[in-house]
RNA sequence: GCCCAGGUAGCUCAGUUGGUAGAGCAAGGGACUGAAAAUCCCUGUGUCGGCGGUUCAAUUCCGUCCCUGGGCA
């Protein structure tokens, strides 16, 4: 007999699946609260473009993990497990339901446990390795990695520069390979009765909603949105500035674009965007995969009986 | 009506001094240990506008017709 533990319920899926307002009502019908998982949505002045629930959804059930950064900061997988867990963990306190919901597959991996201890992050590191390769290539640096870790250089490609200066970065900060680093496991998450809801959308109908979505955004004032974060000084170098649309958006403010191209590219970065998801989730052995027409009651069933009573 | 330039992969185009063709983008598949809406890897048979002709062989040469863009009337 072990001792009940409270229900997780983790939903997750490709963008304009319709994972929040799936969310939205389980929250509202089963007292739940919401803990963002969306790399974009956590920063504050990013709404419309990052979809994110309008203040009035927000106001009827809690949301967390948004709004939480500024646009400049930079912001990672390994900060939204730190500061997600403990939300959880009050939400299940306070007898309430914690939902877990968002397209982001490595911040949720993140929060349940595939990150290893410790950062391994070193930031002026980082800058220098990169200046380095501009001068030396991707090649020799791929190669530098091949003679120091050569497990992670096998598994990376070449051409991925950004994971060879990773790996680097992690050996250099702390001596130790990169490949060596274990995965935390599942420390955190035994504490929980996790529920997988997988939304999988078809996607020729998938596709009709992204384009349907990108063109409203664009109509409620996606423009003054990147208008204003753009006055406010916010640059391309900005990690938040890497959120689909936001460049494009800025082209066509700028005039070097016109508004029906900035939204054939969104919709196009968005459909990759959307795969790409896909792919990720398709690795989540334990999850219900469902249609979202019949996701809510669906969700519900799995629900049922509320917290764990007794374990077959 | 005449002249010129084009008609090649879903799109934009390259190319074949005659031996049935290739890039980018799109699309599809995949990887992913703190930038992840990021980053990267893999996948290209299509009456080479139609019809005739020359040729062992035509998308490539010739003729003709159709279509598109520009110019002249």
């Amino acid at each position: 007999m072990i001792a009940p533990r409270p229900t997780l319920l983790v939903v997750f899926g490709p963008t304009g699946a319709g994972k929040s307002e799936l969310a939205q009502e389980v929250a509202r019908r089963r007292a739940g609260e919401i803990v963002s998982a969306d790399a974009f949505a956590v920063y504050r002045g990013l709404d419309i473009g990052t979809a994110k629930p309008s203040l009035e959804r927000r106001a009827r059930v809690p949301h967390h993990m948004i709004d939480v950064a500024e646009p400049e900061e930079p912001f990672s997988a390994g900060r939204f497990a730190a500061e997600a867990r403990p939300i959880v963990e009050a939400i299940a306190e306070r007898g309430r339901l914690p939902i877990v919901c968002g397209g982001s597959g490595f911040y949720i991996a993140a929060l349940l446990g595939a990150l290893p201890r410790g950062e391994a992050r070193d930031p002026g590191l980082r800058e220098g390795l990169r200046n380095w390769a501009e001068r030396r290539g991707a090649e020799a640096a791929h190669r530098f990695l091949e003679r120091n870790d050569p497990v992670a250089a096998s598994r990376i490609p070449v051409g991925n520069l950004r994971y060879t200066l990773r790996a680097l970065e992690v050996l250099l900060a702390t001596g130790a390979a990169a490949s060596a680093r274990r995965p935390e496991g599942d420390a955190w998450s035994a504490k929980f009765r996790i529920v997988k809801v997988g939304l999988r959308p078809e996607r020729a109908q998938l596709h009709v909603r992204i384009e349907d979505r990108v063109r409203r955004m664009l109509d409620e004032g996606w423009g003054e949105e990147v208008r204003r974060l753009l006055d406010r000084g916010l640059t391309g170098d900005s990690n938040s500035f890497q959120a689909i649309g936001y460049r494009e958006v800025a082209e066509f403010l700028l005039g070097r674009i016109s508004r029906q191209q900035a939204e054939e590219q969104i919709v196009i970065a968005t459909r990759g965007l959307a795969r790409r998801q896909e792919t990720w989730f398709a690795r989540e052995r334990d999850a219900v995969w469902l249609a979202p027409g019949e996701a809510l009651a669906a969700t519900l069933e799995l629900l049922e009986g509320g917290d764990e009573r007794e374990t077959p």
